[in-house]
DNA sequence: GCAGGTAGCGAAATCGTTTTCGGAAGCGCC
DNA sequence: GGCGCTTCCGAAAACGATTTCGCTACCTGC
């Protein structure tokens, strides 16, 4: 229904080869033949149809991501990484798409890229089952990993030092003083939970503080899943003075519980976060956390991704992006 | 590069068309031959190039959703839709795709309309300029509004209801004794803003207590923006004992600065949001606050699309959908 | 045996682009 | 005038699916 090439090339008495070729700057054709297409395509609002531009050329120059439905964490983070890779792609000519997946169910994932529905995907949070990389590497289909370190030299990932932020947090809280410091980690065995569990614990060797497993506790990524841990720790005598939450949206639930139990922030008790999310500007004081570079990790992860497509020999790169402590208050 | 349905065909030494028809379930294909297509199929990791699909068929089965860059507020409002959206649209075959707007032009949703990428789209935030909403009409292409009422009757749209909202507010706060209720409105002037203000009003008129225009201010959605207007308000002779903010994300500002401040949240200050966005959990005590139904919202705005596209013909419509007080703590 | 019906398959057109290739016209130059 | 070179344009072949239509067998019933 709506105007196709055709329509402007029978309107203008001219083949649609040529009206292609002058929508798309080609050289061989007339500066007056170009003007009066474009004059034409502009009046009757043509738009080239998509799919069928998309099989001719065999490529889509559309870059996906799936949100799975774990959205209660994936979102804070996510507008975060936006807006680097929306600018990111725009850049290199292509579009950043997001995908719903049903039931959460990889299998979509593969089936979108091998429809071609777009050139490449950015794989996070859930989506990291080693079938699916396993398949898209099988595929030789471009993709890259954000936010969790993959131990295969074949696929390329873009993450945060968690161990660094880990140890610039620890650092500032043994600066200030303080000697018993909780840690929160979450139960997931992954290397990011890893490294900063070896961060807390390489810190406190190096500060000659004994390691005390009361005082390490997990929590996950749910509502108000740091408030009982938190009553928890507030209970032990001697009492922590500071905590290093996994996570901002946990320190949240910290802050506001150790407030509830008529204790000052930082005063009484320190309290850290991580990741630098929004979350961390709701409470008061705000969150003292390590800040990722979000925008950063975006653009790099889409640049990744790219790289890849025009150079699909190029090797996978793995790359650790610096993070930075940023006081706010709560610590 | 991925295998086609004319591989299938070579392999099996069929025709294209006989295994198009058996993987479309079509009735003139015996038995045998559509067991043996399937079976190469799955072999050989067979998928549809969704261009050469979309192309042929004129549809895509896709239905787009646009992200503004204001993600500040759209985000945690998303999440809340996106589950009620997701399903209705695998009911109706269909898939959810979210689109990332560069520099939040308009201009690229038309784009993306024209060019077929979509069978239909749901606008939403600050997609509702009218030169958008005009052209999709002109191009018969079908949409939905959701959030906001549009007063024209050829625009379906998906809207909670925000007087009702107020007023139940405002019921629950005076029959709780509250006299002194300040409120805080919003700077845009839309239908949403204007029917919670009337809300208000209304109910105070009712109850017979006086307009107090110091009671009434202006709250923008950026972070902090609540701490200063409640700062004044807490400075005045007679203190509001009650804040109903203009939503949730204010109202944890709200919250927080008042418990700053010294005062108990209810006793001395109610407070109550509106939305019930997860950012409502993220205080001590949890938001009071007027719950839209996001998940409903969703799965209408959805549906709303597809009755469009199953019938064209059939007449616009503009739902308001209930919405409920729920009373978590802080009033 | 023959008409009519059904089951199973393939040929071919089609969707709207892009891109290669060749051809026609015009020009300059010897 | 002939040769080569540009400039501009069109014909036609893709891309990979869907869908219509017709064809061949075979079967059924008389």
């Amino acid at each position: 229904m709506p105007t196709s090439l055709t329509d402007i090339a029978r309107r203008l008495d001219l083949s649609p080869s040529t009206v292609s070729k002058a929508l798309n700057g080609y050289r061989d054709v007339s500066v007056d033949t170009r003007e009066m297409v474009l004059r034409a395509a502009l009046e009757l609002d043509y738009q080239p149809s998509s799919a069928a531009r998309d099989l001719r050329r065999g490529r889509t120059d559309r870059i996906g991501l799936f949100l799975n439905t774990a959205l209660e964490y994936v979102v804070d983070y996510l507008s975060g990484i936006i807006p680097g890779a929306v600018r990111c792609s725009q850049e290199c000519g292509k579009r950043l798409l997001i995908y719903t997946l049903t039931d959460n169910d990889p299998g979509q994932l593969l089936q979108v890229c091998r429809a071609g529905e777009i050139d490449g995907v950015i794989l996070f949070s859930t989506h990291y089952d080693s079938h699916t990389i396993e398949a898209l590497l099988e595929d030789d289909f471009p993709f890259v990993v954000m936010g969790r370190y993959i131990p295969d030299e074949r696929v390329s990932c873009v993450v945060p030092d968690y161990y660094d932020g880990t140890r610039q947090i620890m650092d500032h809280l043994l600066g200030q003083g303080h000697r018993r410091i909780a840690f929160m980690t979450r139960p997931e065995l992954t290397t990011a939970n890893e490294a900063r569990l070896r961060g807390y614990l390489d810190a406190l060797a190096a500060a000659e503080i004994a390691r005390d497993d009361r005082l390490i506790v997990e929590t996950r990524l749910v509502p108000d899943s740091g408030v009982a841990p938190t009553r928890r720790l507030l209970a032990l005598t001697p009492r922590p003075t500071a905590i290093v939450a996994a996570h901002d949206l946990v320190a949240v639930d910290v802050i506001n519980t150790v407030q509830a139990a008529g204790l000052r922030v930082p005063q009484d008790v320190a309290v850290t976060g991580f990741d630098g999310l929004r979350a961390g500007f709701r409470t008061l004081p705000h969150i003292s956390t390590v800040q990722q570079p979000l925008e950063r990790i975006g653009e790099r992860v889409v640049e990744l991704v790219n790289r890849q497509l025009n150079d699909p020999t190029a090797p996978a790169l793995q790359e650790t992006l610096p993070v930075q402590l940023v006081l706010r208050g709560s610590a």
